[in-house]
DNA sequence: GCTCACCTCGAACAGTGTGCGAGTAGTATC
DNA sequence: GATACTACTCGCACACTGTTCGAGGTGAGC
């Protein structure tokens, strides 16, 4: 699961050949097929390969190894978000945040790769161009381009995570939301003690009604904070 | 790498017996040494076992499984962020970001984990219990705590994530910074006909002084940004 | 001295990523 | 049409993984 020589796929040639039989798209899209059927942890060389009717190792000819082929997955996800060519800067930054967190919503492994595995595909650059086209656009000069750019995909990246790895990890129990309000509860009680505005918080969510419409406004919240913050700094 | 049953070590009573031999504090920071040593990938059962002298299995008494292992591990990682109790929300956030990133820095593998192995530890709750605590005292009323909150969490998290990636992916090659930009510049170029923002932010860093300072300024825009648009809210 | 809970650990199982080398099939050249 | 060559497939094997099981040891309380 570690690369020697700093290599992405993105940045070898890609062998040009006959491309009869596997091919590496088809490779690719079985992948993304098995992990959104069955996670991360399902996704083997063998199993991938059986899927596709061929043996584990015939993979090794169209992709080095398994952490290139999980770039070329990821690439996958970020074909997700697609921006607009010529819009306000906040609306773009507010599409691409939602494109963002929804891409991984619809691949809930990828909330484990996301910031760790290089994004260089032409999806995530071409993505990052628009974005960044958006920023230039509105006025922002220099290096607050991309610190403002920045900004945003971070802010996108660390609320979306959190919330696809706990969704996710949830449903992977099969227990319900309060089924499991009801396992957490008499811990978070002895340990509210010490803690206590955590009982607060914990509160505001138990009474909350949607927790899935909650967090999409907690995700507006900060958004539009930042971009509020990012605005004054235009002048 | 998946729990059937939600449990997460803090959800279940622990174990009180004669604490002889092995403890589980004793397992948690040679897990701890190993990790900063070697890596998330080095970590091994069998391998953390010979460095205490024991058995692969013999951990298995103290801990449920390897899963549970890393959840210990990471409240390790939460230690190194302590709050201040009585400051200022701004300055309490501030200290927050700053002290989440490092402690992501000085342990690099947490980068691959930290958004999505669930923070329930002691002090990943008293962490948050301060932080919660400067935004109930700034004014923030109802759920906004939580949303604004959340928002600086986030934020960090998003920020740090992708940089200590990078960084320790960039080390594990051994190829300095300059390497990578000469293996990538003709890529870049390639690439970059049809996304021609994507130039500009590239010159960018590449004329830039330090990029290790380059990033703490990048951070330091948007955390900056965030934090006067939740001001706002205030009013 | 006995009992029993606490604790250790070797063997084994099912699975993993991947290197190697043998084998096949389709095309290009003579 | 035969030969050569490249593109591709794949079985075997290796070293390694997390984890279960059951047999053993070891110390405290009676």
């Amino acid at each position: 699961m570690s690369a020697k020589p700093f290599s992405s796929v993105w940045t070898r040639e890609r062998k040009g050949g006959r491309e009869q039989g596997l091919s590496r798209d088809q490779i690719v899209r079985a992948a993304v097929e098995l992990l959104d059927a069955e996670g991360l942890d399902a996704l083997s060389m063998r199993k991938l390969g059986a899927r596709l009717g061929a043996g584990a190792t015939s993979l090794y000819w169209h992709v080095a190894n398994k952490d290139e082929l999980i770039e070329l997955v990821m690439d996958e996800v970020y074909s997700g978000v697609v921006l607009p060519e010529a819009a306000d800067w906040r609306e773009t930054a507010g599409v691409f945040a939602y494109a963002m967190r929804q891409a991984v919503f619809d691949h809930p492994w990828s909330a484990s790769l996301i910031g760790v595995v290089p994004a260089l595909g032409p999806n995530a650059l071409t993505a990052s161009d628009r974005l960044m086209g958006a920023f230039i656009r509105a006025g922002f000069e220099g290096i607050d381009v991309d610190y403002a750019m920045t900004a945003v995909v971070s802010y996108t990246l660390g609320a979306t995570i959190p919330e696809v790895a706990f969704l996710s990890s949830l449903e992977a129990t099969g227990k319900s939301m309060t089924e499991l309000q009801a396992a957490v509860d008499p811990v978070m009680a002895k340990v509210a003690a010490d803690r206590p505005n955590l009982l607060e918080r914990y509160r505001s969510y138990a009474k909350d009604f949607d927790p899935l419409v909650a967090r999409r406004l907690a995700f507006d919240f900060g958004l539009t904070a930042l971009l509020d913050g990012l605005g004054t700094r235009l002048r």
